[in-house]
DNA sequence: TCGTTATAGTTACAAATGAAACCACTTGCA
DNA sequence: TGCAAGTGGTTTCATTTGTAACTATAACGA
């Protein structure tokens, strides 16, 4: 428990920042424990990273993306896709074919048991989504969806991070 | 720009999750983005990380502290601390004597040289906050500034991560 | 007062991540 | 055609991060 201590008299003049009412800090703590608290469900169960989880999440909506595709989805770079690709196709969760027209694509999709995984997975996260909305009452959950998407929606324009 | 593509008829039956609208996504997504516009504009220019920069802000409030308070207080784990501070103090931006009563305790505060750089990039920061909330209107504002207190209430019940 | 247990902080090693170089293939254009 | 430029994807190497073990000091109890 923190011990309760008074902010630093020195300091008046250079006025320092409150990193407990930061925005930026904030959303970072809040993001990282729930992902997290997520994360340990099959992190452990099923020897599954989050990066992984996410790209079999978008293989399951969208059947037949192609490596970029996915990264595109996921907002994760395309190295850290192919990563998680070869650990996945190791394990036999996803099939990866050779596009036809073009044989540097990959088609890529969920095994029988990439799928069998998926449904168990999906419940759960959606579980553990639901106990952190349910902090929240009917107004709050609406006014907090409007928030990301404006917030959201600002940072595409300055960019989602893809390098070309 | 992603295809616009139909989801993939066959998984009906599967109840995909919907990543784009799955609330620890999109925090994550949203949080990662803010974060890093923000470090970009110190990381070049003063060669300072953002755990770095966490530190240094929390001793900007609170001279004195040991390293485990400032793990504390910036949810940092003890390691990334340590691994800041020595880098810090290697830099001449925090000073790092030893407790009078206990010599296992580090009595940390800033530099001179560590005041002047937290002056610069203090501002910076909070504009950088500034410019994310001006996205929103001040009915918006003040709602988001609710939904987080009670979202981050519900995580410290769980426990804030830190290993006893 | 001595030995056990706890705490502050660092070090050492492994795993994850990021950036750049790279290979294979395709496209566009002279 | 054929060759320069672009694209999809992987590999390699350096850096970062996480975990466990370790050192030094302090606190507690018999």
């Amino acid at each position: 428990m923190p011990a309760k201590r008074k902010p630093a008299p020195a300091t008046a003049e250079h006025a320092p920042l409150q990193l407990e009412h930061f925005l930026p800090y904030r959303l970072s703590i809040l993001s990282n424990t729930i992902s997290q608290a997520i994360a340990d469900d099959y992190q452990r169960r099923y020897d599954l990273s989050m990066t992984e989880w996410r790209v079999m999440a978008v293989l399951a909506r969208f059947e037949g993306l192609s490596a970029r595709e996915v990264a595109e989805r996921t907002a994760m770079d395309k190295v850290a896709v192919s990563r998680a690709l070869s650990r996945l196709v190791e394990a036999g969760r996803v099939n990866r074919d050779t596009h036809d027209g073009d044989k540097r694509r990959s088609v890529l999709g969920l095994t029988e048991a990439g799928w069998a995984m998926h449904d168990e997975v999906a419940p759960m996260a959606r579980a553990r989504e639901r106990e952190v909305l349910a902090r929240l009452d009917a107004e709050e959950q609406i006014w907090l969806g409007r928030i990301l998407d404006k917030l959201q929606m600002g940072n595409r324009e300055r960019g989602t991070g893809n390098k070309s």
